[in-house]
RNA sequence: GGGGCGAUGGCGGAAUCGGCAGACGCAACGGACUUAAAAUCCGUCGAUGGUGACAUCGUGAGGGUUCGACCCCCUCUCGCCCCACCA
């Protein structure tokens, strides 16, 4: 009985208490307080999808415990929760369960706050913003009016993915796999031509591309400037020949003399007026088999090309050659101007599809030996391939026609910029040419440099062909062969820019030179002009469903569209509303809703029926804790002027491409429309990892492989739940969840509770004792700052759980007692309070401290009492470690040396040789090359 | 096809500036306590050889730079992620 007196510790007793006096307190409320530093930190909010995944508990409580240490440290903190309520699975859910999208929604809210509370965490729950409250949404509708009063909103038809079957618009999300299906129920997706809102999210794309003064991973920074897609080129004016300018998008200008043909999207608008009448049909036909195909399909990279022949030509402005136009789908309308100028030696695509349908290779004309195509070299033709190829020694086998295509080799040759750079970059032996000299070519051989015509050089290099695959088996086709040879693959498509050649006065321009030289010549001759294409397109907004903000518009046939004025806002969703899926868009369907005077002449009008992408909501939310009730405004400017900008952002990196640039748009444009401050809104950021199953695989609940925090707290308490997170994994990386694993955290939580309140004899340690305790306890001070500064959050528990260790042995060894126990002790908790905020407050309240440690401020290292006096010296022979030897910290480099030298494993290992040299790294080892 | 990230014991991971590889924890094994189990405590724990002190090897593979490489450079393999007919 006496040895029990030690209290037993029992997270469910002292977790919910101490939560509940914290609230009762307001202990983590934050205000504006000029008088203190601020640091903003945010975590990304949830989606009230049901429960709290430990996925939550993932992104939540390592930031929650770096917020505390913040706070710890004298910053005035904010770190605000809230919800992005509106979304599809709401309006799923409702129709599954036949229950109100709203009721669903609001009821996982309250069960989600419920369990948010259990990870003890320091939200100040004032701020708590939800996107689907009505002094939520009024403020997003309000944005929605401001890009539109700026220009930066606008409305066109457009398509959009369709389900035919649930008769419904799908975001994004919902279409799954590469087939592009409905979520729902499995049924492939079609595009469908409707009005839309737009945001003009392009018009900030080079903004977007600099990161200047924030401090993001360099990860998140190429996905976002992956996805915007920036490529500099140059627009190019061809003519058609009914006399119709024809723009084209391009990156080489610089291969405008190696053109053969030119590409069209279906959807060109040119198409019907150049297609000729033997052509009408077949074009016709193609267009009507494009349509009825998705973007997804049509841009399938494996597929086989397919187009067909408009029956049309264009000129060539530069050489006014007469080309010939087709359509084909690998050409998108979406992207640049919907046509393209086809350069076969140099593109890929372009020769795939040269080669599928007989289009030359190379322009016909412009041969400096004159020769026509259908003279060309033997080895360009199918026979004279064979022929050259028996004469190497090896035997053709078949080759279906239009695989091997004319030209293969004379793309070789023939290209419009040598590839030397490449070949060179690539350390190939230059078994290849370098110029062309009158018909004749100079090729650069291992061997020498020989100048050869045609019939030679295809020889030559068939020869080498088979000195790099001595007796190529008969069974490899040509084209196999061909393409097994790096440095024909190289040769073929070549993006590099090599030294111009077949380029008029242009032949010999470097590579370095050429594009902005051919740009600047079009400019000046009016038929290009330079020019910078994105990928990035406009940021659809409308969505054709019930559960979202309504977009704040009113169609008026007399005024056109007009927004609603500010103090009709919010455009409240009404609640009586089907939501159930019927082709039209709830809002729609409402018997009154849509009905409304025209503010602007009061005429009968009608309301946009659309909602808003939910990634509208969450572009400002951050705005929106700072006074989630205020009603002057988004947001209370005072509080504005102190918070922002958020200092440190953290969540998942699949946010990278949609929520983080649409959030870094928003407040450009913001700051342009004179709302918001600054160029970023956000100056950190951070990205967590993923928490896989114990199977490795992702969680997922039809595998079974969930992890229920509930069920975590419930059996080992929230402190332990929140330090195995920290500590089992590196938290930017993630890893798979071990059930065993965190039986080690809950151990040692149990073991710091016994050892710091169960009584021991003591106070009357050695000095050894207590100086290797404070070492330890400084050092760590020390590590686990620094650790909590990068986000290193698992080592900052090894670290403490080593401390623990040393604090246990120094109280076997009687430091219980002493002042240098109570000093560890207190900073023992300190240390540990952001981590395990509830069992550290009752070990602070029971040792007699004052309420709370989450008040108290962070313990200073004594870099003395860290100081190393002792330090083992490492000796390596030639690199490898040969003795360890105890000497003082302070010793000089003389002394190391000598005691190195007199080791006697050094002296076995030198056997009487004197050593060469002696690299003394002071405080770390000695290495002595002999 | 393009871009990015990663690879360290049975497992998760550590090694801060190029300087003792494997901290900390899990699992496993041995022991103490117990009628027994749990809990707790003590110990072993990269591989090979050796009773042992110790020796040799060892951070995906190969090469390079260096007195010295998990770390820097080159080539390659595998895995994951993103984009993908973007002109």
């Amino acid at each position: 009985m006496a040895k029990n007196e030690t209290p037993i510790y029992n997270p469910a007793e002292i977790e919910p208490k101490w939560q509940e006096r914290w609230e009762k307190d307001g202990l983590y409320h934050s205000d504006v307080d000029a008088s203190r530093p601020k640091h903003y930190a945010l975590t990304m909010l949830p989606y009230p999808s049901g429960d709290l995944h430990i996925g939550h508990w993932y992104a939540m409580t390592p930031p929650d415990a770096r917020a505390r240490f913040m706070r710890m440290r004298g910053f005035n903190v904010l770190f605000p929760m809230g919800f992005d309520a509106f979304g599809l699975p709401a309006e799923n859910a409702a129709i599954k369960n036949n229950i109100h999208p709203k009721f669903w929604t609001y009821h996982n809210i309250e069960r989600m706050r419920k369990q948010m509370r259990t990870m003890g965490s320091m939200f100040d729950w004032r701020r708590e913003a939800v996107s689907a409250d009505p002094e939520y949404y009024r403020w997003t509708q309000w944005f929605f009016t401001q890009l539109y009063n700026h220009g930066l909103a606008y409305h066109k038809m457009s398509p959009v993915d369709w389900c035919p079957n649930c008769q419904t618009t799908l975001a994004r999300e919902q279409v799954w796999g590469e087939d592009r299906h409905c979520e729902r129920c499995g049924t492939p997706v079609i595009k469908k031509n409707l009005d839309q809102w737009f945001f003009r999210t392009t018009k900030y794309a080079e903004q977007l591309l600099k990161y200047e003064g924030i401090d993001w991973p360099e990860r998140v920074r190429t996905l976002q400037t992956n996805w915007i897609g920036k490529s500099e080129g140059a627009h190019v004016t061809f003519t058609t020949e009914q006399g119709d300018p024809l723009q084209v998008f391009t990156t080489r200008p610089d291969t405008l003399w190696g053109v053969t043909f030119m590409v069209l999207a279906p959807e060109h608008p040119l198409v019907a007026k150049i297609t000729s009448a033997e052509q009408k049909s077949a074009v016709y036909e193609y267009i009507q088999q494009a349509a009825r195909q998705s973007d997804i399909q049509r841009e399938a990279t494996d597929k086989e090309k397919s187009g067909v022949f408009t029956g049309g030509y264009a000129i060539n402005p530069v050489n006014n050659e007469r080309i010939p136009i087709w359509i084909a789908d690998y050409v998108l309308m979406t992207y640049g101007t919907g046509a393209i100028m086809a350069v076969p030696a140099h593109d890929e695509r372009d020769f795939a599809f040269a080669i599928k349908f007989g289009l030359p290779i190379i322009p016909v004309i412009d041969r400096p030996d004159g020769v026509s195509k259908s003279f060309a070299f033997p080895g360009s033709t199918k026979e004279g391939f064979a022929e050259a190829l028996k004469a190497a020694g090896i035997e053709f086998v078949s080759q279906p026609a239009g695989d091997l295509g004319e030209g293969l080799l004379i793309t070789l040759r023939r290209v419009q910029v040598q590839p030397y750079i490449e070949l060179m970059q690539h350390n190939l032996q230059p078994d290849n040419w370098n110029e062309i000299v009158g018909g004749r070519w100079v090729f650069i051989f291992s061997d020498g440099i020989q100048e050869l015509d045609s019939i030679e050089a295809d020889q030559a290099i068939l020869a080498k062909c088979k000195a790099i695959y001595p007796p190529v088996s008969t069974n490899r086709t040509v084209m196999e062969m061909l393409n097994s040879l790096p440095f024909y693959q190289d040769v073929l498509f070549h993006p590099e820019y090599g030294t111009m050649i077949h380029s008029a006065e242009f032949t010999g321009t470097p590579g370095d030179r050429a594009k902005t030289e051919v740009t600047k010549w079009l400019e000046s001759r009016g038929q290009g002009k330079k020019s910078v294409n994105y990928r990035l397109r406009d940021w659809l907004i409308s969505r054709q469903r019930y559960w979202g903000a309504p977009i704040p518009m009113i169609h008026c046939p007399h005024c056109g569209i007009v927004p609603v004025p500010d103090d009709q806002l919010p455009v409240l969703l009404p609640d009586d509303v089907e939501w159930k899926p019927t082709g039209q868009s709830p809002l729609k369907l409402h018997p009154t809703w849509r009905f409304v005077k025209c503010p602007v002449c009061g005429g009968e009008a009608e309301r946009d029926t659309d909602t808003m992408d939910t990634f509208m909501c969450s572009s400002w939310y951050h705005l929106r804790y700072l006074s989630p009730h205020y009603n002057q405004g988004p947001f209370d400017p005072k509080e504005y002027a102190y918070w922002m900008p958020v200092d440190t952002y953290t969540g998942g990196i699949e946010h990278a491409t949609m929520h983080l640039i649409y959030t870094r748009f928003f407040h450009k444009a913001g700051r342009d429309m004179g709302i918001m401050q600054g160029d970023e809104p956000v100056m950190q950021l951070r990205n967590q990892g993923m928490v896989l199953g114990e199977d490795f695989e992702k969680m997922s609940k039809s595998r079974g492989n969930v992890i229920a925090p509930d069920e975590l707290v419930a059996a080992y308490g929230a402190d332990s739940v929140r330090a195995y997170i920290m500590f089992f994994a590196r938290w930017d990386m993630g890893a798979p969840w071990s059930s065993t694993g965190i039986d080690g955290t809950s151990r040692w939580i149990r073991r710091m509770w016994t050892t710091l309140l169960e009584p021991a004899p003591g106070g009357k340690a050695d000095q050894t004792v207590i100086r290797n305790l404070r070492r330890k306890l400084h050092q760590t001070v020390r590590s686990v700052t620094r650790d909590f500064e990068q986000f290193e959050f698992n080592t900052i528990i090894s670290a403490l759980m080593e401390l623990m260790n040393e604090m246990i042995k120094a109280k076997q060894q009687g430091a219980f007692g002493t002042p240098a126990w109570k000093e560890a002790t207190e900073i023992y908790l300190k240390l540990l309070a952001p981590v395990a905020t509830h069992v550290t407050e009752e070990l602070w309240q029971r040792l007699g401290y004052p309420y709370s440690i989450h008040q108290s401020s962070w313990p200073a290292v004594d870099e003395a009492a860290a100081a190393e006096d002792q330090i083992t010296l490492v000796v390596q022979m030639n690199g490898k470690v040969r003795d360890r030897i105890q000497v003082p910290a302070a010793i000089s480099e003389e002394e190391a040396k000598a005691l190195a030298l007199a080791s006697e494993s050094v002296q076995k290992a030198l056997a009487g040789r004197q050593p060469k040299q002696v690299i003394y790294v002071p405080g770390r080892l000695i290495n002595i090359v002999g």
